[in-house]
DNA sequence: ACCTGAACACCGTTCAAGT
DNA sequence: ACCTGAACACCGTTCAAGT
């Protein structure tokens, strides 16, 4: 007690996205962020460069909840899981999670994740060079559901009803992965 | 000319969503907007209740660019036709666009296009009670990838891969309104 | 009815100064 | 190396006042 207030980048961004989750993104300040911290707004620029790199700090945090599902599991459960475990990451962060398609997947959790489904995908047969589109269709279809889900477009319907939706659209999806892995569907 | 400035609220959706299309959505300010008008920023308020409210309405003048296509054609040619209209409509406002998954599709110009899906899906063969959901999964499908697009989440992509991912995605989502038009598919 | 002037609390960010 | 104090230009929004 009585030590020196010293913060790290870690906590910056973890404490931004506490923030986020409490009281929405617009309430995630400088200065509000500075206050939860015990420090000053100007502290903060010594560990993010500015307030876009804080958001892009922030979303990163998103991918790192959950690890890989276990690899014994058969394919189409795997993908099922990744696809639960985007859902509750949305739900639990509902601000920030839309900013996840205002990114590519390019750091090392987002790729982490992409070579699961990767790995799932030839699996179920597709062929190497087809894996990109066929993730990047999948990936973009749960992705826009979730994202929808959570950013108010669906505000009128029912839980029980998006649930339903969402078990649908990933039967879809696995029918659509079928169909690439057994040679060229009409 | 000396004419006293008044301005109406179509004047002002449409003059702040010109300067989103040129300088992104950060460059509409309250003072800004105001000066391309001509007018102090508090005379704004006279025609908008908020910023919310203003981004509100810009969102609402987006549905309103294509008018729905024409009923002659075969209903897979049309839900294309509406898929194409609303890409070009995100590239068009690619800073905007996306703020439209954050809106229930309840306006007037919204529900009308809706309702043109409905049709084309009964066309289709799709149960009564079964265009409600099909509807939401197509229409989130095409706007999650839409909005992937602009918003910057396939930036690494080119332009090529991009129309040839699309097509896919339509090709599926066809593939998927067929099965759910010759009963239950499994 | 519509617009203006002045003012408010707040925002992100800088710079030079402290330890 | 890390944090602070003071300052800057800008933000959305209010209120009372003008025509």
């Amino acid at each position: 007690m009585g030590r020196p207030k010293r913060i790290d980048r870690a906590q910056v961004l973890a404490e931004a996205l506490a923030i986020a989750d409490e009281k929405g993104l617009d309430a995630v300040t400088m200065a509000s962020l500075a206050e939860r911290l015990g420090v000053t707004p100007m502290a903060l620029y010594r560990h993010v460069a500015n307030k876009a790199d804080l958001l892009d700090g922030v979303v990163e945090l998103l991918l790192t909840e959950f690890p890989p599902p276990p690899s014994e599991l058969p394919w189409p459960e795997r993908l099922s899981a990744l696809a639960a475990n985007l859902r509750t990451s949305a739900r639990r962060h509902p601000s920030v999670f839309p900013l996840l398609l205002q990114r590519p997947a390019t750091t090392v959790e987002a790729r982490r994740t992409r070579e699961a489904v990767y790995v799932a995908l030839l699996e179920a047969g597709v062929p190497e060079d087809r894996t990109g589109q066929v993730e990047r269709l999948v990936s973009t279809a749960i992705l826009g559901f979730v994202v929808s889900e959570v950013a108010g477009r669906f505000r009128h319907h029912t839980r029980r009803q998006l649930d339903a939706d969402f078990d649908v659209l990933q039967a879809l999806l696995a029918a659509f992965i079928q169909s690439q892995g057994a040679g060229q569907a009409p």
